[in-house]
RNA sequence: GCCACCUUAGCUCAGUGGUAGAGCAAUGCUUUCGUAAAGCAUAGGUCGUGGGUUCAAAUCCCACAGGUGGCUCCA
């Protein structure tokens, strides 16, 4: 048999079965010791799997560790993925010996550790983690190999079927659906054998249907924590059984697994919740409503500048600036789809008094009035869940020539959503927010070239912050769902317009069916939060189905009505999520144009406060925004407010520069620039304000 | 909405049945200072809310509200 090795050469070996431990051992002795696993054709192996046919083999190593005992370089994901989906085992295991009646699963691992689903009658709580890290230690100190064994799947469905656990059968069924000759488990200990003599009781054994791999053994696993419990559902839906998940992660070293936990102090500490409330940008107050933010001056300087400099771009790109009300009559809602199809998911309607009061008097009660809400036998009011029906209303008051088009209309607008409570989040998931909205209608000819100037926008806008860590989805309908409004013809179109313009793009993406909204395909662009959360900014969309449940139309150059197609867009998507975003992408040190506050004047004495003020005037009248810290503390103690409020420069000024009209400059990043005339100071930080980002102020 | 956990001064937290604490911040006074924390003093609390158990509750129990992490959802 051949075996190929990553740099090309290939070893011949005799026998029929060779495994991964030979192929390491024939390399060398070393690597066999420091061997977990193989990738086998870029699939990963035990190390003791037999390898049955000619491959590519690679051997997945444990890292070696630098004398602080933290693995040297980066983490081998493999690597990682081994021990991890073996610690899940492990933890597995250890929840069985504490409570026995706990049902296993699925107990995968995860990019940063694992879980295992398991129902257990009994809540298990973060005080029960010490008794399971405690059995853990155990099983991983008796350093039980983990073995694999298979059955055909008849015999082992059979097993399951006896051992009466439906969620191990129905892994077992979905495995066999998916094309599984046989099922595998793996047993945290020495293989069960028939022969009564051979049975070694006191070993302690474990198994768990499962199609690996693993690391070779339990004592591979030098690290770990349970982390986190929390509730799933059985395939994710709410209406199945409900699990216990526990979450854990495990490294090859302790030191790895301190420095993680250390990566994830300090990212709460960049959360963009902890920074909005110490740099004073936003508040949420429970009084004014869960999942509403309240913007503090600060962060409303922020939002603002992001504001004003999309709306320098809107009006190069030929937008049309509109206002309109927070709310719409229902009929509205109904005509658009929104209300209907979403129902749940907005604030319920506003019924003006009379009409209240009137059904009120009729005994109407509450289960009654919603069904005649449905029927459209009352009406009433919505708080708007989106913009567009009345941007397309906008569109709808006069009569449209196909010279007009494309028609841009753009409105920082302002929507509301009843969020599920469990849902919300600072400012990334919030139940009132003000979208960078814009409906483009525009003609079939002209739909590639809009779709193209929207991402171009949103392009831009990370551009310009310096996002550069986010990736495209093109969200298309699931075929299986009715959530969609429209025809699947048109739709066929509108997907493929956002593929070939996700294609123009110059960046990677992927497809994701059952991600589209309702009403249409979209290109959404999505970041990661410090927590590792995703959330999506940018979107533009592309809509056949408004314009239709319209009826909008614009007279064509052959006196003819057409529909107009409909694009919706937002490069930030919305300005809350993307300032809570932004904050931690900056970790609250916001460049000079978009900073609260600019600079920042230091007086060493209170004898110099004449002086500070002429420049702070100096400041303010460049259209700096500035202020002096005039309290009786040392320049020391001025310095690290300064730094701690992030605050760009900080300009000290004492005798020497009351006497040379200059100001000491100190920039946040990179310490004491040292003295500037005051005017060439302000020159060049106004030069970097109009600049948005590079640091221009030097001496 | 579901599960677990959390809620004590503006902030971070200590306090597990017996008189509510610390650091930072705030305020006042002293100090007048040159690149990351001067000193002293003062003030600040119905311990999330409402019920219950108890001679006695921040502490134990119940409900509710808000928050955190997941799940589900996300037009």
């Amino acid at each position: 048999m051949n075996i190929t090795l990553p740099d090309g050469s290939i070893k011949t070996f005799d026998q029929p079965n060779v495994t991964a431990r030979d192929v390491a051992k024939s390399i060398g002795e070393g690597l066999a010791k420091a061997a977990l696993g193989a990738k086998v054709d870029g699939q990963l192996y035990d190390l003791d799997r037999p390898i049955t046919q000619d491959a590519k083999v690679a051997i997945v190593t444990k890292p070696r560790l630098d004398k602080e005992g933290k693995t040297k370089g980066e983490h081998n994901p493999d690597a990682l993925y081994l021990l991890r989906h073996s610690c899940a085992h492990v933890m597995a295991e250890a929840i069985q010996r504490l409570w026995p009646e706990a049902l296993l699963a699925y107990g995968p691992p995860l990019d940063n550790g694992f879980y295992y689903d398991i129902t257990l009658e009994k809540p298990i709580s973060t005080d029960d983690f010490a008794n399971i890290e405690a059995e853990m230690k155990k099983i991983v100190e008796e350093n039980r190999p983990f073995t694999r064994y298979e059955l055909p799947t008849d015999q082992g469905l059979k097993r399951l079927i006896a051992e009466d656990n439906k969620y191990k059968i129905d892994n077992a069924q979905r495995a066999i659906a998916g094309g599984a000759n046989t099922l595998s488990w793996y047993v945290t200990g020495p293989l069960p054998t028939s022969d009564i003599r051979h049975q070694t009781s006191d070993i302690p054994r474990w198994e768990d249907l499962c199609q690996g791999p693993h690391v070779p053994s339990t004592g591979e696993i030098a690290a770990f924590k349970v982390m986190s419990v929390a509730s799933s559902h059985w395939h994710g839906d709410v209406e199945s059984d409900r699990f216990q998940r526990v979450y854990g992660t495990a490294f090859f070293s302790q030191a790895d697994l301190d420095a993680y936990l250390e990566q994830l102090e300090q990212a709460r500490q960049r959360d963009h919740r902890v920074i909005g409330s110490r740099l004073g940008l936003f508040a949420i107050d429970e009084m004014v409503g869960q999942g509403l933010i309240l913007w503090k001056p600060k962060g409303a300087i922020i939002r603002q500048e992001l504001q004003n400099f999309i709306t320098g771009h809107l009006k190069r790109q030929g937008y049309q600036q509109v206002f309109t009300p927070h709310i719409g009559k229902l009929d509205l809602f109904r005509t658009s789809g929104h209300f209907p199809y979403y129902r749940e998911s907005q604030y319920p309607p506003l019924i003006d008094h009379d009409h209240l009061t009137t059904i009120a008097k009729e005994g109407c009660t509450c289960a009654e009035l919603a069904n005649r809400l449905d029927k459209g036998e009352v009406d009433g009011y919505l708080l708007k869940p989106m913009n567009c029906p009345f941007h397309i209303k906008v569109f709808d008051s006069e009569k449209r020539s196909y010279r007009d088009m494309p028609i841009r209309l753009a409105e920082f607008g302002t929507v509301y959503r009843w969020e599920q409570s469990g849902e919300l989040n600072g400012m990334t998931r919030v139940r009132g927010f003000t979208q960078d909205d814009a409906h483009l209608f525009v003609t079939e000819d002209q739909l590639d070239a809009e779709v193209a100037g929207c991402l171009d926008l949103v392009k831009i806008v990370f551009k310009t912050l310096g996002m550069d860590d986010y990736r495209v989805r093109v969200g298309l309908r699931d075929p299986g769902s009715d959530k969609y409004v429209g025809e699947p013809a048109q739709w066929d179109k509108a997907e493929a317009a956002c593929k070939r313009a996700a294609e123009t793009l110059g960046v990677p993406f992927t497809a994701e069916p059952g991600e589209a909204a309702f009403y249409g395909p979209k290109i959404d662009f999505v970041v990661k939060d410090v927590i590792g959360r995703s959330w999506q900014l940018g979107t533009v969309q592309v809509d056949y189905q408004l314009p239709n449940r319209f009826d909008l139309s614009y007279v064509g150059q052959d006196n003819r009505p057409h529909r107009p197609v409909m694009i919706h867009r937002a490069p930030f998507g919305s300005m809350e999520r993307f300032v809570g975003c932004l904050i931690e992408h900056f970790g609250g040190a916001f460049p000079l144009w978009l900073s609260p506050e600019q600079v920042r004047v230091l007086p060493i004495s209170d004898k110099f406060l004449a002086y500070s003020n002429k420049v702070l005037d100096a400041l303010k009248q460049a259209g700096l925004r500035a202020a002096a810290d005039e309290s009786n503390e040392r320049v020391n103690a001025k310095i690290k407010n300064a730094q701690e409020e992030k605050i760009p420069y900080m300009l000290v000024v004492g005798g020497k520069d009351e006497a040379a009209g200059s100001v000491s400059v100190r920039c946040r990043t990179r310490g004491d620039l040292g003295a500037l005339p005051l005017e060439v100071f302000v020159t060049k930080a106004v030069e970097e304000v109009s600049t948005q980002g590079r640091a221009t102020v030097s001496v």
